[in-house]
DNA sequence: GCTTATAGTTAGATAATCTAATTGTAATCA
DNA sequence: TGATTACAATTAGATTATCTAACTATAAGC
């Protein structure tokens, strides 16, 4: 008797792969006249690749347990940690969400002892957060994949290629966090 | 999901921004010798780019009470719409979730009537899934915001930036698809 | 000393995902 | 041809990440 898989085997019947045409197609259908169409092209290219390299960025974090956004707060309380400020009102300032979401955030890293809460005693309500020995431990062994992660998104790029965009994606950062009033 | 909106008056203290020196300042501690900085530099921006325009897209969508994600399994029923074999699995192939996800998707649509169901009558197992003129309508008053979106993007970029970077745009979104057997 | 503001948490909700189990149908093969 | 296996979709139940609103404790202002 045959014992069975585990793949959940999606069927023959895939859908073909249409490309970018059908798509800037209904753009030319679709835009206002004002739009210019090359650049929202080009847009939604960033849209796709940014997607692409965010599941890139999670697969390969997958077998440590964490998220990128957990890494993201764990690098935060490192790069910070000379200074005395950081607390669940500063984090989630920074992070850009809700003071209630940093809680549930430092919940769960509190729970694996990878931070730790303090109040602060001048004044009882606030609270200070610090990464642990442990917390940092678990960081050291993750930041290997993470920067050869970078690195491989634009792997198959030319040396040449890779110098033009390097100019391009700084200035195209600051102009995104510019606009969306954020920043790291 | 993400929502990140509204303000809830975030306290005075922030934490400064410290922009990239300090990721490769660690980077450089931490990152295994056969990394490339250089290209992981790169790499994080992308990253960091992609969280921006994502944050953007959303913000700009959210009046419509769709998110993006949503958006890109309508978008994909009206491009393969003259053929017969979008079925919850076949779009749960392509979207690279589970069926059970798909499921959950398209009852969401549905109460909405922006899709509709119908068994295959030749093999009764399969569902097929169209996009209903309501659905098509909704489509189509979001799809100009969406677009317009996707241009700003690079709106402060030069000309001539813009054509350097087209190129290596499309030549890396073809190679992150290739190597995570993806594509649209 | 009341009143108001602030920091953090709790409670309860929603969205987007997952795995495992279930249901109904089709195909295989002994 | 009837039992077994495979497959498509759904259901049930869980987790993660977010939200808003309400609550608690503390500090500050008048």
């Amino acid at each position: 008797m045959r014992k069975k898989i585990e793949k959940e085997h999606v069927g023959e019947q895939q859908l073909p792969r249409l490309g970018v045409a059908p798509y800037l197609e209904l753009m030319g259908k679709t835009a206002s006249k004002d739009t210019n169409q090359a650049s929202a092209h080009m847009g939604l290219l960033l849209l796709w690749i940014g997607d692409n390299i965010q599941d890139m960025m999670d697969l390969n974090l997958s077998s440590f347990g964490i998220t990128e956004s957990k890494l993201d707060l764990l690098l935060l309380l490192i790069l910070h940690q000379d200074k005395e400020g950081i607390t669940p009102s500063s984090i989630a300032g920074r992070l850009g969400i809700r003071r209630a979401s940093a809680t549930a955030l430092l919940d769960w890293l509190e729970k694996r002892n990878w931070i730790e809460r303090k109040t602060n005693e001048n004044n009882r309500r606030m609270v200070h957060v610090h990464i642990t020995p442990e917390g940092r431990n678990l960081v050291d062994q993750i930041l290997p994949t993470f920067w050869s992660t970078c690195d491989s998104f634009i792997s198959d790029l030319e040396v040449e290629e890779q110098v033009v965009l390097k100019k391009i994606l700084m200035k195209l950062n600051g102009s995104l966090e510019r606009r969306l009033g954020v920043g790291r």
